[in-house]
DNA sequence: ACGTATAGTTGAAAATGTCAACGATTTATT
DNA sequence: AATAAATCGTTGACATTTTCAACTATACGT
């Protein structure tokens, strides 16, 4: 029996549940994915020092939107007490600083240094090059599609 | 002025960072969708004593494809040691079995107690309720086709 | 038969998540 | 204007989850 043939009868073992009804659970799906991905994210992310956490602190830092503490916390998901952890690495490290809020002296800002930005632009390569690793059995346009209907799933 | 066009200027201030690159990183995209799916998820499991680990385990109990504690740790991206747990306190329930492997003693596959399936076809009404829930910015075509790209990514 | 690898289990250590309290502000109510 | 209520960042405690190194029993390769 040739290789390929024996794997047809024993799906790689690894996915031999894949059949199972849960495969059609959107919320095991995503888990599965992200955990996956995370594994890949981080592996690629490590050069630079940088977990995912840290990289999506240091990109919002980078945007331009100058958020606030409170605002990363409830976009990231994240209790503001690991806000806290996660700017004061990245403010030790000079990638970021943070500032007092314009109009609310309670918050403070958090936007990349210079060399924040230019880690940030490496780093993102790396980045960019684990997503495709992990989206690798999708083409371009599917890969897409699925980012867009993530993003709508989100947002509407 | 009306209320939507405020909304329009201020984005709800909650996704006013939603602008930022970072909406374009799948990885992300998958832990924020993710993130909120579980919340959702597992407070409509709750109510079965249940959590969305404990709920995969069973559904691949009650699967019939006789799945070992391995292939449950593969499958579901967790360590053995986790699978222990799990199995553990749903078997304290009588909700699933142990039984060593057919051709292999070391392996213990986890099968569904007939109480165990009943529960699961309660649990996964809840399941399939916060699904909807989670993905409800979809209509049902592009959730649809959300889970095939996912599987896609997954599994080729 | 022998050494090597694997399944499940245990327990410890590290990382992460959750939560309540606090001082400094801001916003709302009188 | 004065006071009350809410919010922001921070700290520290606690719980949960993850990760890892052992160990026993069994299987596999040579």
């Amino acid at each position: 029996m040739t290789i390929e043939a024996k794997a047809e009868q024993h799906p790689a073992a690894k996915d031999r549940l894949a059949g199972a009804p849960i495969s059609q659970d959107a919320g095991f799906l995503l888990a599965k994915l992200h955990a996956g991905g995370s594994v890949v994210n981080n592996r690629a992310l490590a050069e630079f020092d940088l977990k995912e956490r840290s990289y999506s602190v240091l990109i919002l830092a980078d945007s331009g939107l100058e958020p606030t503490q409170r605002e990363l916390a409830d976009f990231l998901s994240l209790d503001p007490s690991q806000i806290v952890a996660l700017v004061d690495e990245l403010e030790k490290r000079k990638l970021v600083a943070r500032a007092p809020g314009k109009q609310d002296r309670r918050a403070k800002t958090v936007t990349a240094t210079a060399k924040g930005n230019q880690l940030l632009a490496q780093a993102a390569i790396a980045a960019r090059r684990a997503e495709s690793e992990v989206l690798s059995a999708l083409d371009a346009e599917e890969a897409a599609l699925l980012k867009t209907l993530l993003r709508k799933a989100l947002w509407g």
